[in-house]
Order: C-alpha cells, then structure tokens, then sequence
DNA sequence: CCGGAATTAAACCCACCAGTTTATAATTCT
DNA sequence: AGAATTATAAACTGGTGGGTTTAATTCCGG
C-alpha cells in the first residue's frame, strides 16, 4: 500500500479513529460509509477526526495501508523453502483460501475493485499487497524446487498468478456474487485440491 | 438476470431511456451514475424516465438484464462439441479472454461485486449469465469429449471454472485494480497458452 | 382535426453528506 | 495551579441527488 502515514499524528485519540473508520469502511465500503458513522463508531467527534484526516479519502488510504501492511507481515515466511512442492503447495493453497474467505480478503477484493479506479495509488498499493505478494512469495521458491530439479516451470511469474487463481476456482466467483456466502469445509477442500493437482499435473518435474 | 421487463413500458421513449442509461451505467457504474445525467444523455426528461421506472434501481435491473442477455446469447453455441480438446479450448480461452477484456467485461465485474449486495437477484443474475454460462456450456462438452476418449476429468464442473480462471491469470487482477488498463496480443496470448497447456496436463486422456 | 395520452422543462422537496466553525470543556505538561 | 494542547457537541454551509409536481406542449390514432 501507499505510504505508511505522511499525517501528522498529533493526539491521543488518533488510533480510535483508524479503528473505527477501519470497522465502518469493512462494512459497508467507502462510498456507503459516512463521516459521521465513522466519528460516532470511533467515539470521537467529528472535528476530532478531520484533525488528524483532512478528508475521507485520506483516512480511507490510510486504513487500507495499515490493514494490508498487517496482513502481508502476517503472510510472509509462511513458505518453507526447502520441502517439496508437494507439501508446500498445500499450505499455500490454505493460506490462500483463508484470506480469499476471510472478511477482510473479500471487503479488500470489492474495495480494491471498486475505488481502484478513483485515486491513482489506491490500486497500485491494493496490487502490491495482493498478488504481487503471491509473486513475492512463490517466484523464489519455484526458484529453489526447479533448482533441486522438483519442478520444471518455464514461465514462474505466470505459474505463481495460475496458482493463486486455481485456488479462487468456483468458489470466489459465488462469494463476490453473493450467490453462496459459507462453504463447507469439503468444498474448500475440493477447490484446493484441484488447484495442487492441476498445478503439479502442469509443473512437477 | 432476473426477468426481463414486467415493467409496463407505456411510450415510444422506452428504448431511448435503456439506451441512455447503459451508457452512464457502463461508464460510471451505479453508485455515481445521476438520473438527471441518464435523463440528459437519453435526451429525456427526468419525469418520463420516472415514467416508465419507478426507481434508480428498477432501471439498473432492466439494463443489465438486457445486456446480460444480449451477451448470452452471442455467447453460447461457440463451442464446436465435435473437435478435440486441442483445437476447442484455445478458443474457448479466446472467448473468455475478449470478453474479460471488453469494457463491457470489466463493467460487468465491478458492477456485479460492487452491487450485488444492494439488491437480492442481482447477484445470482450476474452468476447466471458469467460463470453459470461458462459453466453451462463447457460441462457438456467435457462430457462428450471425455466419452470419446479425449479427456478424463473427475469433477467436471470444477474444471470448468478452473479453466475460467486460468484465463484470467495475472492480466485480469492487474485490470480491476487499474495498475494495466492495456495489454499486448502475445501478454494475452501468453496468458491463454498457459491456461491451455495447464488444462491440458492435468485432464487430457 | 380533435382529444387523450405521452412528453417536457423547471421548479421544488427532502434527505444525506463532506467539511467548517464556534464556543466550551477536558487533558496534559511544567 | 495555570497555560497550552486536544477534544467535544452542535449548529451550519454548500452541494448533490433521488424523486415529485405542475402547467404547458407535442404526438398520434380515429
């Protein structure tokens, strides 16, 4: 995400504020939530928080950079470089799947797809803590599998977005689509089980 | 989409206030689209639109009604049952590929993830005519072409949507979020060759 | 060519909302 | 304690946008 706060933080209250926004914006997106929601979630008057926030967009950026700063930190290191594929693609495949149905990855996805488009970073920053993340992540393991001669990818940038599409298969479409909202567990399973076979069947050395 | 029209559609206008309102529909999405922008651009007045639509919604339901339909129908009896897995999937990828790439495409998504929670058929009428379709159509095949010997797929529905998001890999995240509006033939080519050759190595015969 | 239906422009109502202001009160620092 | 900083409630501004009304006009079939 953009920078993390070029706002001067001047007060006590100014973590009350990000929290409340962070709820308010959660829920309902940006254009639906309304300063004054977000003031009266915070507990905080509204000129409290346009002290700290010259506008909504700015808080906005500002609740998106610290959420998806929270979640890249809590996704790195989860691949263990030296097992096989077979084991590791799995996990991935969880991780994956766990943020696809979280509400904060579904609340990002629809925010991400629908403010994209109004201030220049915003999905630039979306982007890079999504599937550039993914790339991050997998590129250099492919790297070190394809060394140790586990897999055979010719183009690994590709391959890493491939993956992490398999892993949205049948069941994100619905979720975005409010046709089917829980899965059981079997059905998440078949999705990612899917998503490692056919990966291995393409790539396994 | 939810059924056509019960709407009674009284005068001559009818067509003209559609029309108008797909276009800043298509352009804006729903949320910053104005009846008096729609009005304007239909070359009506905002008193016969209100005519004819009860509601912003009403008419929001009408126009992606008709050019979910539209699509449908341009849509289905693209695929050739009779040839080979070889031959049919780089053009079902081509397809998937157009339309994904189509402003009409990407409108359709942002408006399907931004709205679909407003109203309640909204959402399965966007799965319906998406996913649905693809699935509708490529499960078929997959039947026949598993019964000739050609493919052996265990899940067949699952299969379908993998290949449908295969087809999306890398460019279509880097769409929605505004970080590549434009793509070269051999980005499209190279993602669509990936999605046939992984379809290919898990599910030819 | 006439009469009813359709259309129009424009003003209007009302609610919501981003952002500001002001005068007052609570904190915090020294 | 006293001064400076920070917070508050509430009223206010200006603008936008959905939806309605009205009185005048255009269209069209019989």
């Amino acid at each position: 995400m953009p920078d993390g706060s070029p706002q001067v933080r001047k007060g006590r209250k100014f973590d009350q504020v990000v929290e409340g926004a962070t709820e308010v914006f959660m829920e309902v997106g940006f254009d639906r939530a309304s300063v004054d929601d977000i003031a009266r979630r915070a507990g905080v008057s509204k000129a409290t928080l346009y002290s700290y926030f010259p506008d909504k967009r700015l808080l906005f950026v500002e609740v998106m950079s610290r959420e998806c700063e929270a979640r890249a930190q809590q996704a790195e290191a989860l691949i263990d470089k030296s097992r096989s594929p077979r084991t590791v693609m799995p996990l991935a495949a969880r991780v994956l799947m766990d943020f696809y149905m979280s509400d904060f990855g579904q609340q990002s996805f629809r925010l991400a797809i629908g403010q994209s488009g109004q201030f220049e970073e915003l999905g630039q920053g979306f982007y890079d803590s999504g599937p550039g993340l993914i790339e991050r992540e997998l590129v250099p393991y492919f790297d070190e599998a394809e060394a140790r001669g586990e897999l055979d990818i010719p183009d690994k940038v590709l391959a890493a977005h491939q993956f992490a599409e398999l892993c949205k298969s049948w069941i994100f479409p619905r979720v975005m689509m409010c046709v089917q909202t829980e899965f059981t567990e079997e059905e998440k399973q078949r999705t990612m089980d899917g998503a490692v076979d056919m990966f291995l069947a393409r790539y396994a050395a």
